[in-house]
DNA sequence: TTGTATGCGTTATCAG
DNA sequence: CTGATAACGCATACAA
């Protein structure tokens, strides 16, 4: 007597002399059934307090309206935001939200997908963990009849949906914009290059350097300053060296261009004069540092919506056999105080 | 042939001659099989890519290893670090997490709850929207035998379990220590008064007006100004009071400290030393204004972890009939710049 | 329009 | 230790 019965289509059924079916039909608001009966039917599940049972009824089906979200971490600006526009269209949709994290490790996100794969959802969406491993829980996702949509960090090897944003433009744009405004020497704060977006953006900064005629020195690229200590460490080192770096674009997050403005602001190197900052994800603490920091916008809501419409549109029409595409939005460009330059050389 | 079909228990037993009674057995590591077989028949559900279907399984045993969420907005630092919280502790005790947002309207969150008694979750963790109604679905949820955990805005005439700030408290030490740093006119920026949060929140700035013999000053206290835009209208009113206030505490949030703040500015007025501003929340962005907001931690993600645990230690355990508790947690003032006067006068 | 029968994939009970 | 069978709650094909 753990739990209590709940009622059921019987009792309605017993209740009122009918058959369990036509119940059900009733509730399911079917054409073949007798208007009289089914507001007698409605009425009598108000009554009786009844709420169907979905896990039935799904079995039944054979379908799950739901889809599973695996992200590294909930609570990080992108992400939530992320979920919030999945939510939104999922839930007008009649879809419910299964919400894991994978704190960015491999075997957490494995466990996480196969969670989902038992429940049957009907889509999983998911942004790879910065603990890379083998993709086989990916491809059982696909073995499994399941549709898969990934999203912002993607195994690009792997035949799927995915949403990404375009990181080598913005990249591009961001360090164009550096060039434009008069800086010579401009540093990078990469992530871990085993990840799709943080290579993407590496290219997209050598590319703007090239086509602006600029030599690129290894010196002035820092790997994995992709958090605020490691973007402060970084920018330390960079300006001790012989010929210090006049801009650095941290191009892994706001965080780590946070860490460089600290380190700058002790220093008393005025920014954006002796240095300018450029960061990325538009993380709403980049409007009101002092001076405000120039990013890179990423739309995550509406990124989100994208995806969850993806699905919508494209997976649940046309049955199967679709052919897998890929969606690039393009990010945006902020230019705040911290990159424009008062005297222009 | 929407869905292909999936391996079964019944394709496992048929391949090796077994009954799929065994099967199940085996796979649910029953100590009444053969080892031999039990390895067997591991070995090929692996072989066969056999995933269990948790609907089924969840049907059969009449209980689903899932908790609904359902919060005003998951993209909020607040709530959105409870998700994180909570998903720490679920994750590890093998439960699904499954997040619904109301948008702080009423009617959506009457469906969400809706659609979690639906899926027979094995409880339902809910913060109420804003915008207030009834309880009846609440009412429902403890109606369908499901457990109900209400956690920082809580409905409290209604008797479930509650996990939250002791908001009256904190917002008591944060006045006082306003009226330390030598403020003599203290504002106060106050929530809807028909969430307890807020209403706790406004006792508390009494209480403390009166602990130190301050009048109470209705011009002083400024209703809905909860958001930064409405934050710094109020803050614009404020200022412009024949005698304007020293301090200004804003209880709803950080958000529309902020917004003081940027009035503040804007006028050319010092901080700390003309106005001090004090919010609530501990948002990032309040450690990185300049000067920093003094604030409210609320310890987000470890109450997630509260409340999950409260879920697991005291609801699983001792079956129904549990006196619902109430769980409160005390809030820690952060003191930061924006509240650290140079003369105290 | 309504009722009967069956099955979705599991697990639990009962025999063997 | 294993097999047959029923049941979880619902939805559908078919019969009436």
């Amino acid at each position: 007597m753990k739990r209590q019965k709940r009622t059921t289509i019987y009792d309605i059924a017993q209740r009122l002399n009918l058959a369990a079916s036509s119940v059900s039909r009733a509730l399911s608001d079917s054409p073949k059934v007798n208007a009289a009966t089914k507001a007698l039917v409605l009425k009598t599940a108000l009554e009786m307090n009844y709420q169907q049972n979905a896990m039935a009824s799904n079995l039944r089906k054979g379908n799950n309206p739901t889809i599973g979200v695996v992200v590294p971490r909930i609570n990080q600006n992108f992400f939530s935001n992320i979920i919030a526009g999945l939510e939104e269209v999922t839930y007008k949709k009649g879809y419910n939200l299964i919400i894991c994290q994978s704190n960015e490790l491999h075997a957490r996100e494995v466990d996480c997908v196969n969670a989902l794969i038992n429940q049957h959802v009907s889509c999983i969406i998911i942004s790879i963990a910065a603990e890379t491993g083998d993709h086989n829980h990916l491809q059982q996702v696909l073995d499994h009849h399941i549709r898969l949509i990934q999203f912002d960090r993607v195994v690009e090897e792997l035949d799927t949906f995915k949403v990404i944003n375009d990181n080598e433009r913005a990249s591009f744009e961001a360090v164009t914009h550096l060039i434009e405004q008069g800086y010579k020497r401009i540093a990078l704060l990469e992530g871990p290059q085993d990840i799709n977006i943080f290579r993407q953006r590496k290219e997209g900064y050598l590319a703007a350097l090239k086509n602006n005629g600029f030599p690129i020195l290894e010196e002035l690229m820092c790997e994995n300053a992709w958090t605020k200590e490691l973007g402060a460490v970084a920018t330390v080192q960079l300006l001790n060296l012989p010929e210090p770096p006049d801009a650095i674009f941290a191009s892994t997050s706001d965080f780590s261009a946070l860490g460089v403005l600290e380190v700058a602001t002790d220093k008393g190197i005025s920014v954006p004069d002796a240095l300018g900052i450029c960061g990325y994800s538009n993380e709403p603490f980049t409007e009101i540092t002092s001076p405000s920091i120039t990013t890179v916008d990423q739309y995550s809501v509406s990124m989100g919506k994208t995806i969850a419409n993806l699905f919508f549109q494209e997976m649940e029409v046309f049955e199967h056999s679709v052919e897998p595409k890929i969606v690039s939005i393009k990010p945006k460009l902020i230019v705040r105080k911290s990159t424009q330059r008062k005297i222009s050389s």
